[in-house]
RNA sequence: GGGGAGAUUCCAGAGUGGCCAAAUGGGACGGACUGUAACUCCGUUAGCGUAAGCUUUCGAAGGUUCGAAUCCUUCUCUCCCCA
């Protein structure tokens, strides 16, 4: 691949590069000292789930990878003592030190998915952070005005509404910069909410005497609610890990507005492709169609391309398909809920069996609101009792409670 | 160090002795509609009980009272102003 093919390459679907020219110069910079690049992605071990958003980030650092360059994992050991205050008000419990390797383990084994994690290498900050004395972290501070923290929004906006800030918060993008001076980061990726920080270690290299790295922001996925951003805590995730079926489900439950975002930001696609599908939409096209086509491509990333196929076959059967009966079950005997077959077995215990994480109010609610249904059949009392000669009897609670009890 | 304000159910935010499991809005969930989209409408949103009702909940611990989210004491945390 020639050069102007690779930057267009790896210029695609990026937002924010800093400085406007960084990735031609970084390019450049390789080629005249005859070396492959150093890219860094910085890991906060409390929440090694990833997801749809990270693989925003991870695909690019994919193609940097396939160009030759090297990328370095920092696992934030240390600072995840401290946690990131990006997006956040609250401050989180510090992690032990078992649960960051567990977390950090989980988190390799999912880039796997992505990257050629054989390839990439791994550090943890607190090999040198841990490491550092008073006079060394004084002296990192005093490379910092509070006037350019606080140009940082998230702090900005906490302290003009009277949020608590508390002062650990204010170094964390002070050590982030710094494991990009100490591993020579030449470009620093990240989502656009990571971009203070990546360029508070372009200024601590700077600093430091060398040559600060560019930063490189993907744009952040919004989640599958159509909220700002995809993150765990509002649980509107798609995982890299989930069920090929429940992938496929969330895709197409996200609103249509969001769907040239996700056509872009999470499929295979070729650029083409894309266009072309964009096309169809935009001609009037049911977006559910083409809803299912980015469907396929996404649980094709990370299963199979017969498992997407699968996935589709059993959400066109289960959820667009009228006839009850043709819908799949979990089949659980009465036995393995620990309920015996007697006389008046009540919906109401039986739903309970099922889904023991909901509470029994709460379930009564539910069938109340008709949100149960018995062979097909909404019931609305909860106390019906169930005979045993009716078994097995076919239950569904909800959108998506599909079973089939056996006696 | 001194002075002031505040902490309410998932979130925001009312409530200043009984009518408070706590207004209202948001979110979430469920129902109708549908394409598990959007829009719209309706319902639910502490737990347990078939029910009457009972239990726990308003930063924490004590106290006053027949009765406390509301009053008092101590403590913890936060914000603002002055130094």
């Amino acid at each position: 691949m020639d050069a102007t093919a690779q930057v267009q390459l790896l210029k695609e679907n990026v937002e924010i590069f800093l400085p406007d020219n960084a990735l031609e110069e970084k390019l450049a910079l390789a080629e005249k000292e005859n070396r492959k690049l150093i890219i860094k992605l910085g890991f906060d071990p409390t929440a090694p789930d990833l997801h749809l958003g990270h693989a925003v980030v991870l695909k690019k650092l994919r193609q940097f990878q396939e160009l030759g360059h090297t990328i370095v994992i920092i696992i934030g050991d240390f600072t995840a003592r401290i946690g990131d205050p990006t997006g956040k008000n609250k401050s989180r419990p510090p992690l032990s030190s078992e649960q960051v390797k567990v977390n950090a383990q989980t988190y390799v084994n999912q880039l796997s998915k992505i990257l050629d994690v054989s390839k990439c290498v791994i550090r943890y900050n607190s090999e040198w952070l841990g490491a550092m004395d008073m006079t060394a972290a004084i002296s990192l501070l005093s490379q910092v005005t509070l006037a350019q923290i606080m140009q940082r929004t998230d702090f900005n906006n906490r302290f003009t509404s009277g949020l608590p800030i508390s002062l650990h918060e204010l170094v964390y993008p002070l050590l982030q910069g710094f494991d990009s001076s100490v591993i020579h980061a030449d470009i620093e990726m990240g989502g656009t909410d990571q971009l203070f920080n990546c360029s508070m270690g372009r200024q601590m290299q700077e600093s430091a005497g060398s040559t600060g790295q560019a930063v490189v922001c993907m744009p952040l996925l919004r989640g599958i609610d159509g909220s700002a951003k995809m993150s765990k805590s509002e649980g509107n995730i798609v995982g890299l890990t989930d069920h090929p079926n429940e992938m496929f489900g969330k895709i197409m439950s996200i609103p249509d507005a969001l769907l040239p975002e996700y056509l872009h930001l999470t499929t295979d696609f070729s650029k083409s492709e894309k266009q072309e599908l964009l096309d169809r939409l935009q001609q009037g096209e049911n977006p559910m169609n083409i809803k299912k086509l980015v469907g396929l491509n996404v649980v094709t990333q990370y299963h199979s391309t017969d498992e997407a196929q699968q996935a589709q076959d059993f959400f066109q059967n289960q959820f667009q398909n009228k006839r009850f009966d043709e819908k799949e079950f979990i089949t659980v005997s009465l036995v393995t809920l620990g309920l015996g077959i007697s006389e008046n077995l009540r919906l109401i215990d039986l739903c309970k069996g099922l889904k023991p994480e909901e509470s029994r109010s709460n379930l009564k609610k539910l069938i109340e609101a008709g949100s149960v249904t018995v062979n097909g059949l909404k019931v609305t009392y909860a106390q019906s009792s169930l005979e045993p000669s009716s078994f097995p009897v076919k239950v569904r609670i909800g959108k998506r409670g599909f079973f089939e009890v056996l006696s």
